[in-house]
RNA sequence: GCACGCCUAGCUCAGUUGGUUAGAGCAUCUCCUUUACACGGAGAGGGUCGAGGGUUCGAAUCCCCCGGCGUGUACCA
C-alpha cells in the first residue's frame, strides 16, 4: 500500500516538479500538440504583459502570474492549443534612472558625462541581464507554464525590427511627424514624457496678486513673467472690453516689456481678477491661447529647468530661487499687491517625481486624428481602404465590442480618455532603448529600417517612449513583420490580463499600435486586475515596511497557498487586501487536500492506482457525492470561464472541504469498500484544483498514478448541464434525502452539546419517519456512528419517549433520549425560542399567500414553493406543540 | 469640478438578469489528542446589507437623494 508523509511539506516538492514540467515540455503547444493533447482545435493565447527589468517581482507580479497560469493551466487541459509567451520590457527611462542612481552611489557622480553613451549602455544592459534572470527565476517559482521557447524582449534584435517596420511604415502614412511645440520636461530625466506619464500632486503654494500695468491679475508662478508677451481676458468680459487687441507696456524686474490684450473663452471671467498673463512657452494653457491669436512666445528656461542667459540676473538660477528673487525685487519695486495661500496641482514626472517643465521642443510626434487609409481590415464596421484615424480606430473596436473588456466599468474611463487625447510625443532625450530610426544630413531626411549607404548621415540621438515598442507586444513576440505560423495560430491574443493602472499606458496603447498596423484586434478579452494591498488596504512600499516578498511566503507557506490567495477574494478591477493570517490559511488548505489524498489513498485496493471513469454508485451517500461533483464540475468551468476565479476557487474549497472530506470521508470510513469511487473522486479534484494549486496536485497525482502521466495535460473533467439533472433522476434520489441526513445527524449533535452530554456517551434515539422510513434505515449506520448512538428505532410513526427531546426535520420527528439528564427549563426555552421564530415565519409566508397581487403576480413557480415552505412549517409547528406539551 | 468604485457578521469579502428565515473564510466562545489531517473535528454566538425616500406582490439587488472612504481625470492662471 502506498503512503504518504503526514504533512505536506511545499520546498520538498516544487523546484522538482517545476523541472519535470519544463522538460516534459508541455508548455509548448506544439508538444502539446505532437503528442494529441490539442482536441478542441481552438487556440488560446496570452502575452504576458512584460514586467520592467528594474528590479525584481513584487506580489502584484505574483498576482498577475497566478491569475494567467489559472487560465492558461485551464484551456491546456481543455484540450485547447494553448500558449503563454514570456518576456521583459526595457521600460527605457526607469531602468536607465535605476542604473544611474547606482552608479552614482557606486561614486560615479555624473554618469552619463564620465562613461559616455556606449559605456553606460553597457552598464545599463548588465544590470538589465541580471534583473532579466532574477524574474525568470521568480517567474519559475510561482509555477507559471510559460513556454520559455519564445521568451522575448521588448529592446532585442527581433522587436527593434519590429519598432522601426512600424516607425517607417507611419511616417510614410504621415502620421508620425517632427514638430516644434511645447512638451512635458523632466529636468531631472532631461526628457520628454507622455502626457499621461505626468502625476498631479497638490501641494501648498501661494497665490502672488501682482501689478501688472493696468491690469492686478493673479499668478502661481510670477517668474514666468520674463516669458510673458500677452494678456489674455474672457471676451464676456465687461471689464477689460475696450483694452482688447490693445498693446501695453508692463513694468517688471528687468524693464518694460510689450504685450498685447486677447480676447480667449480659455479664461474664467471668475477666477482671479479675471486676466491672465500669457507665457506661451511655459504653459500648456498659454500655448494654446497663443496659438489660437497668432502671439509669439519666448523662451526663458531651459532644459536644466534653470532660468536662459535673456534671464538677466536672473540667469542660472532654477525656477523656484528665480522666483524667490523675482518676488523680493517685484516688493521692493511695489509690484506685489497681496499674497494668498493657495492650493495647486503640482506637475511631476511620474519616473523620478521631479517637478515637469513646460518647455518647447522639437520633437517627433503621432498624429492621432489625422485620417490615413487603413489597407487591410479585419476590425468590425471598417472596410479594406477605409479612411480613419488612430482615435477612431481605438473607439471602435471596444464600441463594437470586437474587444471587450472586464469589468465592463472600464469603458466608460477608456472612452473618456480617448477623447481627451492629444498627439502622443514619442522622442525621449534618454540613451537606453530603440534609436529613432531617422537620419539627417544637413536639411535632409532619411527615415528606414537601415542606415542610408552613403557617408555623412546622422541618426538621431533620441530614443523611442517604452511604450512605442511595448504597443506592438501581442505580434511582435510573435514574429511580426515575418509572417509565422505563430502569428496565424495565436494573433489576435485571446485575453490580455493586466493592472487597471496601465490601461492607458499600454492595453490603449496596443489597440492603437495593433488596429493600425495589422488592421486586427491585439486580443479579444481585456481582464483588469487590482492591486495587491497589505492588510490595512495601504500600498504596500518599502518605506511603510509592509511589502510582502512573494518568495518569502512561497518559502514559508509554499507556492500554492499564496497563489491561492491572491485566487479567492479577488474579484475583476478591484484592489485586494493580502495578510500573512489569509495565506496561512490556504496553507492549512493545502495540507487539507494532501491529507484527504493520503486517507483516500489507505482505501484504494492494492494495486490499482490507476485512473477510472464514473464508477456506479451503491449508497444514497456515493449517489449524493457523485452529483455534488458533477455540479461543481459544471460551475467552476463555467466560472473560469467567466472570469469569475474567485467563485470558482470557493466553491470547489466548499466541496472539497465541507462536503467530501467532512461528511463523505467519514461516511466511507463506515460503509467501506469505495476504492473505485474514491480514486474517481480524487482524481476529478486533482485536476480541478490544478489550476489554482499546481504543485500539490501534480505532486499527490505522480504519488498515486506515478510519473509517466502528467497532470498538467490530463483532460480537463466535463459535464453537460442537462445530464446533470437527469444523473440525480437515474440515481432515484434527490438532494434533499441526504440533506435529511445530514440533518438528523447534525440535530443530535446539536442538542448533545447544548445539553452538554459527554461526547463517549452513546444515546438512544427514535425517529418517527414517516415516508422516510426505507430511507432512514438504509442509512442507519451512518447516523449511529456520526451521531454516536447506542440504539437507533426507526418507526413509521412513534410517539416521544419519556425523558426524551425533540426536534422536527422535513416532516421527521427525532427523539433523543438523553435519560432523564435533561434541563426541563432549559429545553422548554428552546422549544418556546424556535416555536416563536417559526410563528414569525409562517405569519410572513401567509401573509405573502393570502396577497392576491403576490399569488396573480410572482411567477406560479415561486407561488408554489412558497406554499409548500408554508405548509412544511405549519407541520413542524404542531409538532413542536406536541413535543412542549410532553414536557408539561 | 466631472466621472467611476466601495460602504453587507469584530476583520476580509461573496452575493451576475429582484423571489429559501442574507452566506463564506478568519477571529471569538464551548467541547473533543474518535489511527487522513490539531495546518484537525463537533457545536455555538454574531448582521434592521451606510442614512432617508421611491418603484414593485416582493429590494442587499433597480431608481432618486444624502453622508463617509477611495480612485481616475480636467485649461483653474
Amino acid at each position: 500500500m502506498k503512503e504518504l508523509p503526514k504533512a505536506y511539506e511545499p520546498e520538498q516538492y516544487e523546484d522538482k516538479i517545476y523541472t519535470r514540467w519544463e522538460e516534459s515540455g508541455f508548455f509548448n503547444p506544439d508538444k502539446c500538440d505532437k503528442e494529441g493533447k490539442c482536441t478542441t482545435g481552438k487556440s488560446f493565447s496570452i502575452v504576458l504583459p512584460p514586467p520592467n527589468v528594474t528590479g525584481t517581482l513584487h506580489i502584484g507580479h505574483a498576482s498577475m502570474l497566478a491569475i494567467q497560469d489559472l487560465m492558461i493551466r485551464y484551456h491546456r487541459m481543455k484540450g485547447d492549443r494553448t500558449l503563454w509567451v514570456p518576456g521583459t520590457d526595457h521600460a527605457a527611462i526607469a531602468t536607465q534612472t535605476k542604473v544611474e542612481k547606482l552608479l552614482m552611489e557606486r561614486g560615479i557622480k555624473e554618469p552619463k558625462k564620465e562613461l559616455g553613451r556606449e559605456k553606460f549602455l553597457e552598464e545599463v544592459n548588465k544590470f538589465a541581464k541580471e534583473s532579466h534572470d532574477t524574474i525568470v527565476n521568480q517567474s519559475k517559482k510561482m509555477g507559471s507554464s510559460l513556454d520559455w521557447s519564445r521568451e522575448a524582449f521588448t529592446l532585442d534584435e527581433p522587436r527593434n525590427l519590429a519598432v522601426k517596420t512600424v516607425f517607417k511604415k507611419m511616417y510614410d502614412d504621415g502620421l508620425i511627424y517632427r514638430g516644434y511645440r511645447i512638451v512635458n520636461w523632466c529636468p531631472r530625466c532631461h526628457s520628454t514624457l507622455a502626457d499621461d506619464e505626468v502625476e498631479h500632486k497638490t501641494s501648498q503654494g501661494k497665490m502672488y496678486w501682482i501689478k501688472y500695468g493696468p491690469f492686478i491679475l493673479a499668478t502661481t508662478r510670477p517668474e514666468t513673467k520674463l516669458g510673458d508677451t500677452a494678456v489674455a481676458v474672457n471676451p464676456n468680459d465687461n471689464r477689460y472690453k475696450d483694452m482688447v487687441g490693445k498693446k501695453y507696456m508692463i513694468p517688471g524686474v528687468l524693464g518694460e516689456f510689450e504685450i498685447i490684450v486677447v480676447a480667449d473663452d480659455a479664461v474664467d471671467i471668475e477666477f482671479g481678477s479675471g486676466a491672465v498673463k500669457v507665457t506661451p512657452y511655459h504653459s500648456f494653457t498659454d500655448y494654446e491661447i497663443a496659438q489660437r491669436h497668432g502671439i509669439v512666445g519666448k523662451q526663458i528656461i531651459d532644459e536644466d529647468g534653470k532660468m536662459m542667459a535673456n534671464c538677466g540676473k536672473y540667469a542660472g538660477m532654477t525656477t523656484l530661487e528665480a522666483r524667490t528673487a523675482i518676488v523680493k525685487d517685484m516688493e521692493k519695486m511695489g509690484l506685489i499687491d497681496h499674497v494668498e495661500d493657495y492650493e495647486n496641482n503640482l506637475s511631476i514626472c511620474y519616473r523620478c517625481g521631479h517637478a515637469i517643465e513646460p518647455i518647447p521642443s522639437k520633437q517627433w510626434f503621432i498624429d492621432v486624428n489625422k485620417r490615413f487609409k487603413l489597407e487591410k481590415s479585419k476590425l468590425k464596421n471598417i472596410k479594406d481602404g477605409q479612411e480613419v484615424s488612430l482615435k477612431e480606430l481605438m473607439q471602435t473596436v471596444v464600441k463594437s465590442e470586437q474587444i471587450e473588456i472586464v469589468p465592463e466599468r472600464f469603458d466608460k474611463i477608456y472612452f473618456h480618455w480617448i477623447d481627451n487625447l492629444r498627439d502622443w510625443c514619442i522622442s525621449r532625450q534618454i540613451w537606453y532603448g530603440h534609436q529613432i530610426p531617422v537620419w539627417y544630413k544637413g536639411d535632409e531626411i532619411f527615415v528606414g529600417i537601415e542606415a542610408p549607404d552613403e557617408d555623412g548621415w546622422l541618426q538621431d540621438p533620441d530614443t523611442l517612449d517604452t511604450w512605442f515598442s511595448s504597443g506592438l507586444w501581442t505580434f511582435s513576440t510573435l514574429g511580426w513583420p515575418n509572417e509565422t505560423e505563430d502569428l496565424k495560430n495565436f494573433h489576435p491574443t485571446t485575453v490580455m490580463e493586466t493592472g487597471y493602472d496601465i490601461l492607458f499606458f499600454w492595453v490603449a496603447r496596443m489597440i492603437l499600435m495593433t488596429t493600425y498596423t495589422l488592421g486586427d484586434i491585439p486580443f479579444e478579452k481585456v481582464y483588469l486586475h487590482g492591486l495587491v494591498r497589505d492588510e490595512q488596504g495601504r500600498k504596500m512600499s518599502k518605506s511603510l515596511g509592509n511589502v510582502i516578498d512573494p518568495l518569502d511566503v512561497c518559502k514559508e507557506y509554499g507556492t500554492d497557498a499564496v497563489r491561492l490567495s491572491l485566487l479567492i477574494g479577488n474579484t475583476p478591477g478591484n484592489d485586494c487586501k493580502l495578510s500573512e493570517e489569509k495565506i496561512a490559511g490556504f496553507r492549512n488548505f493545502s495540507n487539507k487536500l494532501w491529507n484527504i489524498s493520503r486517507f483516500i489513498l489507505t482505501q484504494i485496493e492494492d494495486n490499482k492506482y490507476q485512473i477510472i471513469d464514473k464508477p456506479t454508485p451503491k449508497t444514497l451517500a456515493d449517489k449524493w457525492i457523485l452529483v455534488n461533483l458533477g455540479i461543481v464540475i459544471y460551475e467552476v468551468s463555467k466560472n473560469i470561464e467567466k472570469f469569475q476565479f474567485s467563485q470558482a476557487g470557493e466553491l470547489l474549497r466548499d466541496f472539497t472541504w465541507n462536503e467530501l472530506a467532512d461528511w463523505y470521508l467519514e461516511i466511507a470510513k463506515i460503509e467501506g469498500d469505495k476504492s473505485e469511487i474514491l480514486n474517481y473522486i480524487l482524481s476529478v479534484i486533482l485536476k480541478l484544483w490544478h489550476p489554482f494549486m499546481p504543485f500539490v496536485t501534480e505532486q499527490i497525482w505522480t504519488e498515486i498514478y506515478g510519473e509517466e502521466r502528467m497532470l498538467i495535460v490530463e483532460k480537463w473533467p466535463t459535464i453537460q448541464k442537462t445530464s446533470l439533472q437527469e444523473e440525480a433522476v437515474d440515481f432515484g434520489c434527490t438532494s434533499i434525502d441526504f440533506q435529511l441526513i445530514q440533518d438528523i445527524i447534525a440535530g443530535i449533535r446539536s442538542l448533545r452539546a447544548e445539553n452538554k452530554i459527554e461526547p463517549v456517551k452513546k444515546l438512544n434515539v427514535v425517529i418517527s419517519a414517516g415516508g422516510k422510513k426505507d430511507l432512514l434505515e438504509e442509512n442507519s449506520e451512518i447516523i449511529k456512528t456520526l451521531a454516536r448512538l447506542e440504539n437507533l428505532q426507526i418507526e413509521e410513526s412513534a410517539t416521544k419517549p419519556a425523558g426524551s427531546i425533540g426536534f422536527v426535520k422535513s416532516g421527521v420527528e427525532i427523539f433523543v433520549d438523553l435519560s432523564g439528564a435533561i434541563d426541563v427549563e432549559k429545553e422548554k426555552i428552546r422549544l418556546e425560542k424556535e416555536k416563536q421564530e417559526l410563528g414569525i415565519y409562517i405569519k410572513g409566508l401567509g401573509g405573502k399567500l393570502d396577497n392576491k397581487e403576490f399569488v396573480n403576480n410572482a411567477p406560479p413557480a415561486v407561488v408554489e414553493k412558497e406554499q409548500q415552505k408554508l405548509n412544511e412549517a405549519k407541520d413542524k409547528l404542531i409538532k413542536l406543540n406536541s413535543q412542549l406539551e410532553g414536557l408539561n
